[in-house]
DNA sequence: TTCGGGCCGT
DNA sequence: GTGGGACGGCCCGAAG
């Protein structure tokens, strides 16, 4: 019905939401889930109602005027949960963003600020409609009041009117005050009638009508227990009946006509929705309207024809160099812009590298440059052979270490992220997909200028938050000189013996057209056998194996579904080889000699050093750092690494258990400790510690499950998982678990502390203070908070372990510079270090990259670093 | 073009 | 009782 007045109980809508939803959180790990579910339901009124006159009323605060009749009123409820309290904030920014009216009264609940104006509005003979999720609002209903219960929290709402509350609560509405008087409310500590529940108070009222009626004819009641309960209670009843009833007449300063609803303001809807990250509610917004283009700064710039010493002359500068495509190995150049004192410039990129003065610029160290993404600009311009320096601040770089939760590592999305909305994105510019196309210079000129006009807010903005959360180090002494290490060890790339993959191509053709013959025999008919769901009807169709495991869209196929046919028939074992296979072929054989540099044979991979949620780097375009060397076949493609030169050889270096050397480390816990310092086998020494034997007692199979339970550690570890990884019932994993934590007490404490830090803090640190936040870490859903909970186990650990390789990188970087060693440092896989070196200088590097690497930090452990080296990467084990 | 299943690494 | 190892990237087929 259009022209209503629209009534909200605000705190019960908002409790209401909080627990129904999952416990999401914006960017900024701001919790937003009750909000988000408040919003929905609002935007749902607004378009279904149309309402005229529209408020959010909210409780004042802790104590009400009912607190003078009953001080134990609302006693015992469970304190509001810190995750839902900052809501209430910013549901009332919400409400003003709309230009929704809200209101509060002190010593007085949401329910008597709504039933005040509730009456006025019926005297006025004015539809209203109360929203709520608190079945006390019902006694509100009345021939114009309509009173809608929001179920399981959801923006589903049901209704209640005078004729339709009989039926559903088995009462009348003028008998829901006396029921609730009787039954009473344990949620806001009202007594009621002892033993009388909804049944008793019900059947009471059919036979009386009402309290007082009840108590007059008290006679008339029927069994004697109850009759002394209603007796001995009389006080109790009539007392939450007045706590019960909802003040009709509180003393509101405000009235119907106050609350009129002009419509909202889409823009100021949509910054909220932004800020908060409610980007899926957008398209519910005043569609016409919200495709209004926001309100941008005018950023006038010059198109530079030449460039001369004043444009250059500054020593502050954003300077954006924009690429066509992802791969800056291979990329050409849109254009530069560069942002200082003097101006906002385009500079087009003929213009560019046909300055001298502009390369001179760029190579020069005292001009300044605050940039994004300086490694993809440091390896474009190396690739035309220009060493850019003077690099000072890397706004994305920047923008990763302050908010690594935050994916949209572009400049737009930073600037998004922060308010800001003078830049377009990339997609909306150019396109995207099929359809990307460079647009008329005018438009990408101003584009790509926009975002050096918005570098110096971003500049500013980040520079405090690293300063805030005492990042600075982290940011100027570990990440950005590793972002230029990174950028040469791309730029330099590794060699590919491309005559040894095509071979083994070739072989491996031959073997899995074999493969593919067996099994379409055994199949009794050709398939693909590529193709999971072909698959699938083969083996449990066909075939008539045993269902094992299902996924959501068919049967499991999977590698350990398989393992457990193996006996059932002989095909399975084909299709276990035909997979392996067919990885290597594809994914490495192929994948590899796709994106080998034509000219060189070398493979340049990029390392994605904004991305992963601990401090790891990850490796792209191709991924060189899940090479394969489990299996012997697959351990072959390393053979097809080698050096660049004649008469180098292969090096590499990785840390000995770097992991659990850190946790010894930060749990201090004496006995892994002493384990470390004592040079001991840990998974031995884990096993004879969990197993209560002496060391030279300890199986294989014992030092098995120790080894396992050591990575379930480091995992942030659950019973299940380590159940599946021993092939274990749970029961039993949960006994490893709770006995290694009985071992090492230190690491008990440490895994109860960090849980407990990560819920006081909503985030966790590694050794060098990068964070990672944890919004989910208070949430009910078990799944959730269980999530959470090992991700906070997990992440300092494995975090620290990559600040530490990081670091590791530059003291051997700066070591090799400071040697006379023919050496090129190529991969970080993560643990390890992959290097080519001439044949002379190997003793020489290994000792220097071995001290470096052990020395880089000093833990309470000693660092442990094997290094070896061959005429491939595979022979450099 | 996007998603899910599957599988490679640390 | 729940659902479940941590962090990634790339291949493929199938669906949109």
């Amino acid at each position: 019905m259009a022209d209503e007045v629209i009534l909200i109980d605000g705190n019960s809508v908002l409790y209401r939401a909080f627990f129904a939803l999952p416990l999401l959180s914006n960017d900024q790990g701001v919790h937003t889930n009750a909000v988000y579910g408040f919003t929905t339901m609002l935007l749902k009124i607004l378009e279904e109602k149309n309402p005229e006159n529209i408020l959010v009323a909210f409780d004042a605060g802790k104590t009400t005027f009912r607190h003078e009749t009953y001080k134990e009123y609302k006693g015992g409820r469970q304190k509001t949960p810190p995750e839902l309290s900052e809501q209430f904030l910013i549901v009332r920014q919400l409400l003003d963003a709309f230009g929704i009216k809200h209101y509060e009264l002190d010593q007085y609940e949401a329910d008597d600020i709504i039933g005040t104006i509730s009456k006025q509005a019926s005297e006025q003979k004015k539809h209203t409609n109360i929203i709520t999720g608190d079945k006390d609002l019902l006694q509100l209903a009345d021939d114009y009041t309509t009173v809608s219960i929001s179920k399981k929290g959801t923006s589903d709402l049901e209704e209640y009117t005078p004729a339709t509350i009989p039926e559903k609560m088995g009462v009348s509405r003028d008998q829901l005050i006396d029921f609730k008087a009787l039954m009473g409310d344990p949620s806001d500590n009202i007594p009621g009638v002892a033993g009388v529940g909804q049944k008793t108070a019900a059947k009471l009222l059919k036979q009386f009508d009402t309290l007082e009626n009840i108590y007059e004819n008290l006679e008339e009641v029927s069994g004697k227990k109850l009759k002394e309960n209603l007796t001995n209670h009389k006080e109790d009843a009539f007392m939450s009946k007045e706590l019960v009833t909802i003040n009709r007449n509180s003393p509101i300063e405000i009235s119907v006509e106050d609350i009129v609803y002009p419509g909202y303001e889409t823009q100021k809807v949509v910054e909220i929705f932004k800020a908060y990250g409610f980007n899926s509610l957008m398209d519910r917004i005043d569609g016409e309207a919200s495709e209004e283009p926001v309100e941008r700064a005018e950023v006038n710039f010059q198109k530079i024809t030449e460039l001369n010493d004043d444009i250059l002359g500054p020593n502050e500068n954003i300077f954006i160099m924009e690429l066509w495509e992802e791969n800056y190995h291979s990329s050409d150049v849109v254009g530069f812009s560069l942002s200082n004192e003097t101006g906002h410039y385009f500079i087009p990129t003929e213009v560019a590298f046909e300055s001298t003065k502009f390369v001179d610029w760029l190579k020069n160290p005292e001009k300044k440059k605050i940039v994004s993404d300086s490694k993809a600009m440091k390896v474009a311009l190396a690739w035309k052979g220009i060493e850019v320096e003077g690099i000072t601040f890397d706004l994305l770089l920047a923008s990763y270490i302050v908010n690594p939760q935050n994916s949209a590592h572009d400049l737009p999305g930073v600037a998004t992220f922060y308010g800001i909305h003078d830049t377009s994105f990339d997609e909306e510019v150019y396109g995207k997909g099929a359809k990307r196309k460079l647009p008329e210079e005018d438009v990408y000129a101003e584009h790509i200028v926009r975002k050096a006009f918005v570098g110096h807010q971003l500049h500013d903005i980040l520079q405090k938050e690293l300063q805030e959360n005492e990042q600075e180090n982290l940011f100027h002494q570990l990440e950005m000189p590793l972002a230029i290490i990174l950028g040469d060890m791309e730029h330099i790339g590794v060699r590919a013996d491309v005559e040894r993959l095509k071979e083994m191509k070739d072989d491996l053709d031959l073997r899995l057209q074999e493969i593919e013959k067996r099994i379409h025999e055994l199949a009794g008919r050709a398939f693909n056998i590529d193709s999971p769901k072909q698959l699938g009807v083969v083996l449990f169709e066909d075939l008539g194996l045993p269902v094992i495991k299902k996924t959501k869209t068919g049967y499991s196929t999977a590698a350990d579904v398989l393992e457990k046919l193996q006996h059932e028939h002989e095909i399975v074992d084909q299709i276990l080889l035909y997979r392996q296979l067919r990885k290597l072929q594809s994914t490495y054989l192929e994948g590899l000699l796709k994106v080998v540099h034509k000219d060189t044979n070398k493979i340049h991979t990029r390392f994605n050093q904004v991305l992963t949620q601990t401090g790891r780097l990850s490796s792209v375009d191709p991924n060189l750092q899940n090479i394969p060397i489990r299996l012997e076949e697959g351990r072959k493609i390393r053979q097809a690494f080698i050096p660049s030169k004649d008469d180098w050889i292969m090096l590499a270096a990785d840390y000995s258990q770097i992991e659990l050397r850190v946790l010894a480390h930060i749990s201090q816990d004496e006995k892994l400790i002493e384990a470390f310092r004592q040079g001991k086998d840990i998974h031995t020494q884990t096993a004879s510690e969990v197993f209560n034997v002496k060391e030279d007692e300890v199986t294989s199979l014992m030092r098995r499950h120790a080894k396992a339970v050591n990575f379930g550690i480091v995992y942030g570890i659950s019973d299940y998982g380590l159940s599946q990884s021993l092939g274990i019932s749970r029961k039993e994993a949960g006994v490893f678990i709770n006995t290694y934590l009985n071992s090492y007490p230190g690491v008990k404490k440490y895994m109860e502390e960090i849980v407990n830090q990560a819920k006081r803090d909503g985030y966790v640190e590694t050794i060098m203070n990068r964070r990672r936040y944890l919004p989910e870490i208070n949430a009910r859903n078990f799944n959730r908070r269980s999530f959470a909970e090992r991700t906070a186990m997990n992440s300092p650990i494995q975090g620290s372990a990559a600040d530490v390789i990081k670091q590791a990188m530059i003291d051997v970087k700066q070591a090799l510079e400071n040697s006379e060693i023919n050496a090129n440092m190529l991969l970080q896989v993560h643990d390890e270090l992959i290097f080519e070196v001439a044949k002379e200088d190997v003793d020489a590097l290994k000792n220097l990259v071995t001290e470096a690497m052990e020395n880089t930090v000093t833990l309470d452990v000693p660092l442990s670093v094997d290094a070896s080296f061959g005429d491939t990467w595979y022979d450099a084990k």
